[in-house]
DNA sequence: CTACTGGAATGACGA
DNA sequence: GCTCGTCATTCCAGT
């Protein structure tokens, strides 16, 4: 442990400069710090000025600030109880401990939450084999609070998957998750995990109870194995896990880099944990060592390896060292180590510390730079389970491949492309619960690449961006796994549902550090893409279309661009009222002979009042069937007299992204932008914009939930006049909000849930500013460029503190269950609270029985976070 | 033999 | 309580 600590301490530094950033942009693992936002927690104050801070920490790595800051942020993260074994210590120690512990913790434990389970498997076995992180992991784990009790049941599962693996596999059943769990859940707490695990199980969750009990009883047959968790197969995973190996480390970090000196002194000091980076794209070993123990990291290498340093690899390769390591202190032993090999790479990215958290939303454009996909992944792609082999990479349309290039980058130093999934909802891009991203190895593959695990929960694919590829790479490394929802849905944090939650984006970032010191930080996701067996065969999809908004009267005429469209396709607009109620739904007139399988063309309705004074948001969505419908789609009625905004083209989702944040939506594009702004936004954001964001979002939302689903509105919004668009937003954001409009989306991003999701919130003070803005939504109307860009990292920093207002973005999910884990974070769960989201697509009556679960969820929550 | 796949069986759930 | 449709997850088998 103590190793651990140290390494804590010495991150500590570094987390302190991820704190700063992490809100918003710290790196995954710092999520949970950031998210924990610590900042938010324990120190506002710092908050603020850190706040800032961070956002320019965010930018450039160094901030000095970190350690002042730190101390807060510690605490913060131990808060979330990112790590497994930490935690059980926390549970005792005082805070101070705790945030030791926690430092330590961080990796493994976050990872653990979801990701054990679900990564585990899958990543597990990069990762597991990896490390013995998993192990370490699982001890990590567990959240803290929550997370363990509740956790540890999935966790276990999951955990053990990952880390477990090695510890054992064998519980199995028994402990009930404790496979997996067993470490995180002893750690923990031991105490609660059990009964958790019992209890939890209930259900689900998991892998174990969940809806195979028969496992249990035997009759189940695979499961039986696991019993416990599906996760067992975490075990397995490990196995598979064997790739990873070591590797990872290798290149990845290499990449980015440099960083400050100052922040590399410090990172070298605090020892790897690059903590910081880990989340993002560090280099892995680094983190590895301290992170994948404990935290993000660990990876998989990859063939291409050569990039790995012996050093590291060294470490980390041995498995035996690694697992001892990892579990004890990881720290201990990794720290040291990592060190030279790291050094090199890992170092430098440490710097990049501060990455922003994932679930911010990043512009994918700045100054000079544009982070472009020039080939779209497939609309779909079927996931496979832990289970299950491999399916295979993500494939373009064409056949190819998906194909990343970083635009504007002149300098000679190799970056680290990292990819996750990411949400593909109305609400703000984030890590998608339900699926990771699967390195796929084979002599098919030509792109080399590692997997690192961020905070906890989200897998990060790293690949190499070249400057004699020209910056560009072909992402034929990158599958997409499936969690089960049952393990997901248990964890302590989660709030969204699995349940028809099938689509998903690929999130690509890059993170360029300048001479000034700063790092500039791009995001940029793709179209949509339906993960399920059933429903890449027959749901709709829509990717775009031609108009984000129309004049009261409708009359115009809106191409959709999509998948699975049928001569017999409907196209419906509908208002729903922020309870979900319906106001209003009509069939537009679809042009069946322009129509074709991939595209619609359909007549604007009128909308169902001609006398608008402020734009009202409703919803379309393209139906198959009663029960084959796309997600909502955002659309925006304007008064007569305004001005209608078109679509972006294609490059909606390319460039316009540059907020990419959008993301949060299917849509690329489009809607989300707000929702991106959001967080960012904030941060600057100037009021102007946001007002006319409001209209746009409030109007349409219903529920916070999952009202509508796409963002795109927003996105137009940009088209519009926006001038400032993004930090106007925010400012605005929070006053703005309305009532209850606001989107979802911002709402959603805003919190944050335990394991760090959602760390944006963290920067926002819950309550607060909870009701205020949806900063967000005015963001997404611009476009990356302009107002984000790296800054828009910063931002965060800036809103989180004052604006709190994301805190609008709080209420957007309410938990449903008891997710209390929003509490973790010690803030108010009201704000805190989150709401599971629902997939946007799914259907209104799920989603009105998803808005009742909530609303009790929510009600229980409060009562939870007590807990 | 492994990694992919496509297809489909099995169960759980909710209506 | 039963049936049916949907989904999620697991299995199988072919390439």
């Amino acid at each position: 442990m103590k190793s651990a600590e140290e390494e804590a301490y010495g991150y500590t530094p570094n987390v302190s400069l991820s704190l700063p950033l992490g809100n918003p942009c710290l790196p995954s693992q710092y999520q949970s710090l950031q998210s924990s936002p610590t900042i938010s927690v324990s120190e506002p104050h710092g908050y603020d000025a850190q706040d800032d801070m961070r956002a320019a920490g965010y930018y450039s790595s160094s901030r000095p600030n970190g350690a002042p800051t730190l101390e807060s942020p510690r605490i913060e993260i131990t808060a979330y109880g990112q790590f497994p074994e930490d935690e059980v210590e926390e549970s005792n120690l005082p805070v101070a401990k705790r945030l030791n512990s926690i430092v330590t913790l961080t990796l493994p434990s976050a990872d653990s939450y979801r990701d054990p389970s679900c990564l585990s498997p899958a990543s597990s076995i990069s990762s597991r084999s990896c490390h013995s992180d998993a192990s370490s992991y699982e001890s990590s784990f567990s959240y803290n609070y929550d997370n363990s009790p509740q956790n540890s049941p999935w966790q276990s599962p999951s955990v053990s998957p990952k880390g477990s693996t090695l510890t054992l596999p064998g519980d199995g059943c028994t402990s009930g998750g404790s496979p997996r769990h067993s470490p995180s859940s002893s750690p923990r707490t031991s105490v609660t995990d059990d009964t958790w695990m019992g209890q939890r199980g209930s259900r689900p969750n998991s892998p174990c109870g969940a809806k195979r009990k028969y496992s249990f009883n035997g009759s189940g047959a695979s499961h039986k194995h696991y019993p416990c968790s599906p996760n067992i197969s975490p075990g397995l995973s490990p196995h598979t896990s064997p790739r990873l190996s070591i590797t990872e480390e290798t290149w990845l970090p290499n990449t980015n880099q440099y960083t400050n000196s100052a922040i590399l002194a410090a990172i070298n000091a605090l020892t790897t944990d690059g903590v910081i980076d880990l989340g993002e794209g560090i280099p892995v070993k680094a983190r590895k060592t301290s992170l994948e123990h404990s935290p993000t990291v660990s990876l998989k290498v990859e063939p291409g390896g050569e990039e790995l340093i012996s050093g590291e690899l060294c470490q980390d390769k041995h498995p035996s060292n690694r697992l001892p390591l990892k579990k004890e202190g990881y720290c201990g032993g990794f720290l040291d180590v990592p060190q030279h090999p790291y050094s090199w790479s890992k170092p430098k990215q440490y710097i990049s510390p501060s990455l922003p958290a994932l679930d911010w939303q990043l512009p994918s454009s700045s100054g000079p730079y544009s982070l472009q996909i020039d080939v779209q992944p497939k609309s779909h792609h079927r996931a496979h389970y832990e289970t299950e082999g491999s399916r295979g990479a993500v494939k373009a349309m064409g056949g190819g491949h998906p194909v990343v290039q970083l635009h504007g980058y002149m300098e000679s130093e190799p970056l680290t492309l990292q990819l996750f999934i990411g949400t593909a909802d109305d609400r703000l891009l984030r890590p998608h619960a339900f699926y990771q991203v699967h390195r796929i190895t084979g002599k098919t593959v030509s792109t080399p690449s590692h997997e690192a695990l961020h905070n906890n929960n989200t897998k990060i694919l790293e690949i190499p961006l070249l400057p004699e590829n020209n910056m560009r790479a072909i992402v034929d490394c990158a599958g997409i796994l499936k969690l089960r929802n049952s393990d997901i849905e248990l964890r302590k944090g989660e709030t969204d549902i699995g349940r028809k939650n099938t689509r998903v984006r690929m999130v690509f970032r890059v993170h360029i550090n300048q001479a000034t010191g700063r790092t500039v930080s791009l995001q940029v996701s793709s179209n949509p893409i339906e993960c399920s067996q059933r429903s890449a065969q027959e749901l709709p999809l829509v990717d775009k279309r031609s108009l984000e908004t129309c004049p009261a009267h409708g009359g115009e005429r809106m191409l959709i661009d999509g998948h699975n469209f049928q001569h017999d396709s409907k196209v419906v607009f509908v208002e729903k009222a922020q309870d979900g109620h319906h106001l209003w739904e009509t069939e537009a007139k679809v042009d069946r002979d322009a129509s074709k399988p991939n595209s619609l063309l359909v007549e604007i309705p009128p909308y169902r009042s001609q006398r608008l004074s402020t734009p009202v948001h409703v919803n379309f969505y393209v139906c198959n069937g009663k029960r084959k419908r796309s997600q909502y789609q955002r659309f925006t009625y304007v008064p007569a007299g305004a001005p209608t905004i078109k679509t972006e083209p294609r490059d909606d989702f390319d460039a316009p992204l540059v907020c990419s944040q959008r993301g949060l939506s299917l849509h690329p594009k489009p809607y989300f932008p707000p929702q991106v702004m959001a967080p960012m936004m904030t941060s600057d954001l100037r009021p102007c914009v946001t007002s006319d964001l409001r209209p746009y979002s409030l109007a349409a939302k219903p529920s916070p939930l999952p009202a509508s689903s796409s963002p795109s509105t927003s996105p137009k919004l940009h088209d519009l006049p926006l001038p400032p668009p993004f930090s106007k937003c925010l400012s605005a954001g929070p006053q703005v909000q309305h009532p209850g409009q606001q989107s979802p989306i911002s709402h959603v991003s805003i919190i944050q849930e335990t394991p760090g999701r959602y760390q944006l919130p963290s920067f926002y003070p819950p309550s607060s500013s909870s009701s205020s803005s949806s900063p967000p939504t005015s963001q997404p109307s611009t476009p990356t460029d302009g107002p984000f860009s790296p800054a828009v990292c910063v931002t965060p920093a800036h809103p989180g503190s004052g604006n709190a207002s994301p805190g609008a973005q709080q209420h957007p999910k309410v938990p449903p269950r008891g997710r209390g884990s929003l509490q973790e974070d010690g803030s108010p769960p009201a704000l805190a609270v989150s709401i599971k989201q629902e997939p946007q697509e799914l259907d209104q009556m799920y989603l009105d029985d998803v808005n009742e679960i909530i609303r009790n969820d929510l009600s229980t929550i409060s009562v939870h976070s007590h807990a």
